[in-house]
DNA sequence: TATGAATGAGGATTCATTCAT
DNA sequence: AATGAATGAATCCTCATTCAT
């Protein structure tokens, strides 16, 4: 069986494994046997577990990357590149429930090394939200209120609050991703304080 | 030395050490050495691994909940009530960042009956926000527009929002546990909408 | 049983299996088993493989050292305590032959770490015969004519003879220490061309 | 590529390798690199690492035998004799430091069936001194007085010097072939005592 | 109340070796 | 003549846990 696919095997077994247990409690042996060869041939093609862990981080951040970016047209306001990034990102982090465990729960939790790794990721999704509210201020003629500081904290806020909701998705089944995202994007776009007066953000 | 003193020795070092290295990452030899006491006291106290890591989120999640509830003043509206959770919350986390840490990152790492563990907390705040959010719903006396499963929704978001601000101001040590709760509550109740077009949410 | 003596006993079957079998070819299995102890415990008092063998290579060398050391008489003339040294070399080298396997092959065989280790050992010894030589010279009022290079040679041949000879007079039986010691004395002090001519050197 | 031509590759190859790392420590993946070829390709020519080994023994040792050879001329007395072969010897030595490495450290290093095979070499050159030295017992008509056995005993202290020169020659860069073959020739055939005196060998 | 001594079980990693092509 | 793909079997090392005192 040639390299690549072996390869994209064990990527898998190690994605779903890692995902599962954590990277220290998932075992090379477990990965290997998921993925139907021998531990030998993991060895030979991905060189370590730590190693491993990090191709799976890599592999995860840039399928997620490219899925929120397909999801999103860049011409439209704003608040439509918003909501349509979060419905690429519920969408894809239902459908990857083992990658989203990756690089949500256990990248960050086992040390700088994998730290790292995911914080690309997340700043770069953080850049993007926080251009998208840079550009709604522009929109609206009132950025120069908002300082740069605020934005970024806006931001992780949102980010957060993504997360949060994808993984509480994930786990009470009922919630589809396009729930989730009018939700969160009631939430972040409207505030409570209008919510609570009725007033609702609809997709024009 | 009286078991107490001895106990809480332990559970500190416990709470350092898991928070740091993480469950499967902490050997117990560390934290005994940490705790300035030899591994079989430890056991003698506090049984297993497993128990003492369920000790230490207990102990954590209480500390949580009660700093967040000393916070609070029951008489005040809804906002004010949040306004002033959120900054107790914030202020907890950044006094405790391996308790934190143990709740936020580990806990729910390491396999189901520590995510259990967890959970009870997470409900319990969820839930203390939830009420806070259909209180200001009664109060806006349009409270009937707003589903439980969609409170349910805006609380994660809001807690999640939380959780991801409080790493943030921990790691970014330039935001205090003021300026997250301001940010926040911005964020949350005015949503970015308003704060586009130069609104903002003051405590009055 | 109290650590000193379960030291002890790993330590002499450490110097066995690797005088036996050589540096990696012995494992740390087969170390514990023979010591009659499990293997963590070899670990928690000796480290790791290369800190054992280390270990191992010191207390040889020091023994080693040590004997040849208390086989000679400071006072006595050069030619006698060359004698002497080399009756002690040789007996303790008999009686150890692991011990002088680890020192003489293994250590030598495996790497930086241990070569250097036990090159402390071969100068310190050199340094004594090299001595020894300069002595002898004085003795004979020629000193003058032997240079630093030539003694440090000398001593060298003649050490790197003791050493042959020791693994040799192990390997066939038949040969006593004190048979290899004046076999090797007359061949040093007295040379070939003396010997051919019937010229023998006596211990007087 | 003819099969000769590879052979010799990854012989070279391993005998660097062995000379270096050990036989233990060497890996056959390192050995196939270094030649340039693939692992299965060493199989089918060389069969097993025990082989390959083996034959490195013997290349070396014939190579060396041969050497040795072609420095002696046959007709010359005992003492010029030795004294060119001992010139060969470590002139041989010194080009070839891989290939003295197998044999002098690792061969003899590394357990029975190859230490037999090093002993076969050894033999035949402590043969071949102790010839010499019968041949130099007979030219001085006092041949009766030195039994066989301590004829092979000063052969063998001979060559023990001659080893333990070549090393230190080899590591101190400074000592060139010739100085290591005067420094031991003066050694064994005049004897510590005459050097003493002031007394030389010179080749004539 | 407290510990020095000890281990069973498991995990990461490497290596000599083979097969199908 | 030559190799990409693959593995069984060790080997070093760590850790949670217990026992006798």
């Amino acid at each position: 069986m040639p390299r690549a696919v072996r390869e994209r095997q064990m990527m898998d077994a190690a994605v779903q494994t890692f995902g599962q247990r954590g990277y220290r409690a998932a075992s090379m042996d477990e990965i290997a046997d998921l993925a139907g060869v021998s531990k030998p041939l993991v060895y030979l093609y991905l060189s370590s577990k730590e190693e491993l862990f990090t191709a799976c981080i890599r592999r995860e951040s840039e399928a997620l990357i490219a899925a929120v970016q397909a999801g999103v047209e860049p011409g439209l306001p704003a608040d439509r590149q918003l909501w349509a990034g979060l419905g690429a990102f519920f969408t894809h982090t239902a459908e990857n429930p083992d990658g989203w465990a990756v690089l949500h729960r256990q990248a960050r939790t086992h040390g700088e090394p994998f730290a790292a790794e995911v914080s690309v990721l997340r700043e770069e999704i953080v850049a993007f939200v926080t251009g998208l509210i840079g550009a709604a201020a522009r929109e609206a003629h009132q950025g120069s209120e908002l300082a740069d500081r605020d934005m970024a904290g806006l931001a992780q806020a949102l980010v957060g609050a993504a997360e949060s909701l994808a993984g509480w998705a994930n786990e009470t089944g009922g919630v589809s991703a396009k729930e989730a995202a009018g939700t969160l994007m009631n939430f972040a776009w409207m505030g409570l304080g209008d919510l609570m007066n009725g007033e609702r953000w609809n997709p024009r």
